[in-house]
DNA sequence: TGGCACAGGATTGCACGCAATTCAATTGTT
DNA sequence: AACAATTGAATTGCGTGCAATCCTGTGCCA
């Protein structure tokens, strides 16, 4: 997650990264007013940094603001939630297909191999630790952006890598249990979809993916409790 | 086109939507340096309100830029249309499929319709000028709009809205009959979308007006030898 | 007591100056 | 003559000051 995300050259994209994990970690609560000069004493640097990196989280969608009021986090409804997952389950939909159609090379179907052989050791371990999680979550993206990098559509892995909910940790939040059984069934359908791609089967492909993508959802409501607990709750107990 | 974009109270977003103009209709051409300096000169403004816009046209991908580098205008090759006009495709796709599980009220229905009849009378004018053709796309934008709506997912309206071919101008650069036979195959596609719509056949509505949506793809190469023409060539023709 | 006007403080939006980086041309060397 | 190093011009990145705008709290009046 930082490894990706904190090299930066200027300093603009420093603070970019710095509030875009501020607000994604909850230390910024949903709905908090963000003034640029704050967030520019709180991050050691000027103004001008901030507001270029507050405009480029504004385009992301994560603030909001209003002409000459500034910036709040947004708020994120359990029904945001649910259209983002939504479009997300569509667009990785799209990518499967069209890597199925495409057709694999074997040096990416043995790539897409591995990371299923990986999650398979892993689950076999039957650690349910954070670490574990960890480490599944990152092969889990890993084999998703391979799928559409094989799609080879430039927009969509743009689209994709711009989605706010990419990484959201959700297996941390679940109990250990459920995590476990939300890891078993996400790799039956990797499987599954492996197979689809393989077979040259496109609408199959998307449909499954388009499914596996939407596996978050039901657990939505979960997700969506833990992320006010654990960031807003005091600020909107204080205000309601 | 004008009376969206040009409503803005800050000097930021007036940028904004001049420097995107000045993109769009070729102005600028493709692969163009941009200087913040000479932007602003340009448009008689300070470097401020340029630098912001041109973050925000980067992240439209509208603009390319490279760290103590600067901007320039990004080339679309015929691939990144089609790429691009793919993604357009399944999300307009997934939004007629929402809005078919969804229902229309009778309102939403009624609204489609005289979009449809409006189209109609259009067509059976037998007219095939530019203003003809702008009131085509206008009407035909907001049949598209109005489904997006109905879908009711916010992220997927977001996403649609900053599709850089939004409110592409294919028809003014096709010849008059073939533009004409466009706007027949276009209607057709129209009531049929519709149909599947008010019965609720969401997959069908999806694929329909996927299908619906590519219709321009196999105009591409003309689309992309206009702009081509109408923009770049000079300045390609010099570096080469 | 309730509502409105006004003033003070705070914040954004913009302009400009300076340092750091980059690109290009010139110069010197082999 | 070809290539490398160096210097200089141009441009970006950032800091800060100032005016315009907006919110808050106070006081006046009905």
């Amino acid at each position: 997650m930082q490894s990706m995300e904190s090299r930066a050259s200027n300093n603009t994209e420093t603070v970019t990264s710095r509030l875009r994990a501020l607000i994604m970690d909850g230390t910024l609560p949903q709905g908090e007013k963000i003034t640029e000069t704050g967030l520019a004493a709180l991050l050691q640097v000027s103004r001008t940094p901030v507001r270029l990196a507050l405009a480029a989280l504004e385009q992301e969608d994560l603030v909001r603001g209003a002409p000459n009021r500034g910036f709040h986090v947004r708020r994120f409804t359990i029904d945001d939630m649910r259209d983002i997952l939504d479009v997300r389950a569509t667009l990785e939909g799209m990518a499967a297909r069209l890597a199925a159609e495409k057709g694999l090379t074997g040096d990416e179907e043995a790539l897409l191999r591995s990371c299923i052989e990986e999650l398979a050791a892993l689950i076999a371990t039957g650690q349910h630790d954070q670490a574990a999680f960890r480490t599944f979550s990152s092969i889990n993206i890993r084999f998703h952006t391979h799928i559409a990098r094989i799609a080879g559509n430039a927009e969509l892995i743009r689209l994709m890598e711009r989605n706010p909910f990419r990484s959201a940790p959700l297996l941390h939040i679940l109990p250990a249990e459920e995590a476990l059984q939300v890891l078993r069934e996400s790799q039956r359908d990797h499987i599954r979809l492996l197979e689809a791609i393989l077979q040259g089967q496109g609408t199959r492909a998307e449909f499954l993916m388009r499914e596996h993508a939407l596996l978050p959802l039901s657990k939505a409501t979960q997700l969506f409790d833990h992320i006010n607990t654990n960031t807003a709750m005091r600020s909107i107990q204080q205000a309601g």
